[in-house]
RNA sequence: CGGGGUAUAGUAUAAUGGUAGUAUGCACGAUUCGGGUUCGUGUGAUCCCGGUUCGAAUCCGGGUACCCCGACCA
């Protein structure tokens, strides 16, 4: 195998695209046993597979692969939020006090991180940005014919959670979407919120996370109904009733109804499910525009404070519900939108033998194809056992395996594929791959 | 913060108060090549501080970290 030729193949492309990646040379370090001290699922799996490592409690780092997933949820979630006229911006996690003392939260809001500066200034880290993305808004002048809009970013939040929990689902850091909708009245505002709410719809389909949508209270902003996209799983840690006739669903705080008794919509009878909050969406009311002097000047030329709402997703609690909902007892199967790779080659064979030089010059000429297509490869370089090169295969979840072996170069010179989700294989030529994707 | 538990090589685990062992990983040499091949060699550990003891991974005290249940989660 002429090995000088894979790393000059690696520093060519993966400089351009990260997404095609030699084995050997892209930091995937998978690991038979689960750490100890994670019991749940996704966690376990995530570290097991390279995606993962947790720095303490609550703090984890997105290895490679893991970032590579993670850039995929945070490209779904931007075109869709495109899509609803957000415009994406990236507000500061070091947020100074005075801030959050116009809104009374400095004291109130109890899992703020709090620093203290050289010079005793007091700061906090973000836990969430109403202030910040409010503050901005203040400082410039809007005209009713500026309204509405919508800024959204993808941050880091910080959160002193008394117990983090559950792997991704439950941090003291982790990614948000923060998506901040202003308006003129409150009659556009709810427009916007229905699009909203569709928008997520899409985001968690295409994440391939199914998600009921549970009516919720308000919180401390309103008292106005707000909703929460819920994944069902025994994993989740929030309860919610659900009608599997109707779609009616509440989270158990809300409810007036439990499990067994009768929808208070349609008369079915209601499920009492465990469920992930991967997003929610609420009203703000005038509030935070209130409190902080964020006004547009209407057609009567005098100044009235914006209607705002919000709309979160927490990335990595997202990428933790898909693996506890997606996953067999040998690893991760990855959403096709969510994976880190499409396609997984495995070629097979030892590396001095005539035969191995056979399967290894396919298997370049698939990588090749696949380049040629725009497919992102993963491709397994290394002098592994077949088994070994199988069970990482597995665990890592690429959405398609291509095996390339003695085996199946004998069949007219074809290559074994294998979507993750199934156990069926499948003999392509090579030249027929690129099309068949 | 209340309650419970755990802490030994990179990882997972053994060890009556008396030589810290095994597997895996990693390195090297062979071997094998369709489900974590097999063999050999090497590498590498008792969370921290103190106490008891001739002697502590083991017993005691105090820290720290992690996990679980609860409270918190706008």
């Amino acid at each position: 195998m002429p090995r000088i030729y894979y790393r000059v193949e690696t520093y060519l492309y993966v400089w351009y695209c990260s997404y095609i990646m030699l084995q050997s040379h892209a930091f995937i370090h998978t690991r038979r046993e689960a750490p100890k001290d994670e019991p749940s699922v996704n966690a376990q799996l995530l570290a097991r597979g390279g995606y993962i490592d947790k720095l303490t409690s609550g703090v984890y780092t997105l290895l490679p692969l893991g970032l590579s997933v993670l850039s995929n949820i945070a490209r779904i979630i931007r075109e869709e939020m495109n899509a609803i006229g957000g415009v994406e911006l990236l507000l500061p996690a070091l947020h100074p006090k005075e801030l959050w003392e116009e809104t009374k939260r400095w004291d109130s809001v109890d899992d703020l991180y709090k620093l203290t500066d050289r010079q005793q200034r007091e700061f906090a880290l973000g836990a969430t940005h109403e202030e910040v993305i409010t503050d901005i808004i203040r400082k410039r002048s809007f005209s009713y014919k500026d309204m509405p809009f919508a800024l959204y970013q993808i941050q880091t939040k910080f959160r002193d959670e008394l117990r983090a929990k559950s792997g991704l689902l439950r941090g003291r850091e982790f990614l948000m979407k923060d998506l901040y909708s202003f308006h003129a009245d409150e009659e556009d505002r709810k427009k916007y919120y229905e699009k909203a709410k569709k928008a997520y719809g899409k985001i968690f389909k295409r994440c391939g996370l199914s998600v009921v949508v549970a009516e919720a209270g308000g919180g401390s902003f309103s008292k106005e109904i707000s909703h929460e996209f819920q994944t069902p799983t025994e994993a989740g840690e929030d309860t919610v009733i659900w009608c599997t006739k109707c779609g009616f669903a509440q989270n158990t705080e809300l409810a007036q109804a439990r499990g067994g008794e009768k929808c208070p919509v349609c008369g079915n009878v209601l499920a009492e499910i465990k469920s992930i909050e991967v997003g929610n969406i609420f009203t703000l009311g005038t509030k935070f525009s209130s409190a902080m002097g964020a006004y547009f000047t209407d057609r009567s030329g005098s100044d009235t404070p914006m209607v705002m709402g919000c709309y979160g997703i927490g990335l990595g609690r997202v990428m933790g519900a898909v693996v506890e909902t997606n996953h067999d007892d040998r690893g991760i199967i990855w959403p096709r939108e969510l994976a880190p790779f499409a396609v997984h080659i495995v070629p097979l064979g030892g590396k001095e033998k005539k035969s191995s030089a056979r399967v290894a010059k396919a298997a370049q000429v698939l990588y090749a194809e696949c380049l040629k297509n725009g497919i992102g490869v993963l491709y397994d370089d290394r002098d592994a056992s077949p088994g070994q090169k199988f069970a990482d295969a597995d665990l890592i979840g690429a959405t398609w395996r291509m095996v390339v072996s003695e085996k199946t170069l004998a069949q007219k010179g074809c290559v074994e594929i294998k979507r993750r989700d199934n156990t069926k294989t499948k003999l392509v030529s090579i030249k027929n791959v690129g099309k068949l994707l």
